[in-house]
DNA sequence: AGCTATTCATAAGC
DNA sequence: TGCTTATGAATAGCT
């Protein structure tokens, strides 16, 4: 019916389809209605659209119609029905509430509190359950620890690397300086103005070098 | 679209109402399952008669419609619906059901898995933590044993006691059994038929004394 | 239950 | 989405 026959199968053409549904939805629902009305017939009517849109129809209500269904039908009553429902969840909470409990006693009980009703042999079990956690979160530390020394010694390395580097370049700009000096004033003492600041920095080099060997002395000595 | 037009309204005849109930039913049907197919919708359709007989149609299945209308609903309907029992119990599930979640995992890190989240600070608390337990768990253990022991020994002592009685009791029964010996054959030798057992059972009298003495050994040096 | 005249629903097009 | 129109489908009333 319509200006020409079609096939009934899905349209591939998402605004055509979108259009014959939006036109025969509502002729759908007319039919639905008249049908209840001329044959004076209960009639429910569910349609979702490919977009999840929900349409309906019912000539009663549709929470009657389903209910009706589910009588006829008793199997299903269990998953639809309010009350059902209710105690679904009281259900599911009281079996979550022992859960917690449960796990609420033991973790108690790994934290050393409630050891009433233990014996001994569970004692010794908990015990020894305690010393492989400690064993774990030890083993765990050392291994950040470690980590961060490492990184930590690598890096004062560099900076050493660095630090030579500098003193390096401030003896050569040192010597330089004094090259200069003499140039400027003669042959005579070179450490009068400029020179005192690069005394200063350059005081102790040899104990400056030391430091990234302390670093890494720490290292070795963490376990217990 | 018929022979005529008719209103629409009850049909009074019954006969010609069964009649049109047959043929509309079949039809609305027909473009329910059309619909669902052209247009990839979900429909579920559900017709009883004036007789109360059932009829229906469903894309799916007649449970996965009411299930997926009931689901929609129910969103609606909770903020319509606002001192619901339900509300509470779901309200109470989601909550015990987080409780539960944080608890796993603090229980988790407490049996030393999962600690890939943790800084080296939350490790140290998590060592502290275990010592502390381990420490609870120990002289909880220890006082059980030190327990069982003292009554070990008490229960020994007791029974040493006893045996020092039992001792005694038998020594004075065998010298009045000497007695008798005497008075019945004269003054000759006493050690011959009833006399055997006596001496076998009370053969090492100093050496039993002393069990009681190692139980009591066994108990200071259970510490760690 | 079949037939058919008639009405109705709707596919295509704008 | 709405309106129009040609056309096929549905079906009212009859047999």
């Amino acid at each position: 019916m319509g200006r020409g026959k079609i096939v009934i199968q899905k349209i591939d053409n998402s605004t055509s389809r979108q259009v014959t549904f939006s036109k025969r939805r509502k002729g759908l629902i007319k039919k639905a209605k008249e049908l209840s009305i001329l044959c004076d017939a209960e009639v429910g009517l569910v349609i979702f659209s490919s977009t999840s849109k929900l349409y309906e129809f019912a000539s009663t209500s549709m929470k009657a119609v389903i209910e009706r269904y589910n009588c006829l039908k008793e199997e299903h009553e269990q998953l639809l029905n309010p009350p059902s429902e209710l105690k679904f969840w009281r259900r599911e909470a009281a079996v979550l509430r022992q859960q917690l409990q449960s796990l609420q006693e033991n973790h108690r009980q790994l934290m050393g509190e409630q050891l009433y009703g233990l014996s001994v042999e569970d004692l010794q079990n908990l015990e020894n359950q305690l010393e492989m956690s400690l064993r774990g979160v030890r083993l765990k530390k050392e291994q950040m620890l470690t980590d961060e020394i490492q990184e930590l010694t690598q890096k004062g390395s560099l900076i050493q690397k660095e630090n030579l580097e500098l003193y390096k370049k401030i003896s050569l700009i040192r010597q330089e300086n004094m090259e200069l000096h003499r140039k400027v004033y003669g042959t005579r003492d070179a450490n009068e103005a400029g020179g005192n600041a690069f005394v200063q920095y350059g005081l102790n080099n040899g104990e400056v070098s030391q430091l990234p060997i302390n670093l890494r002395l720490s290292q070795p000595n963490q376990k217990l």
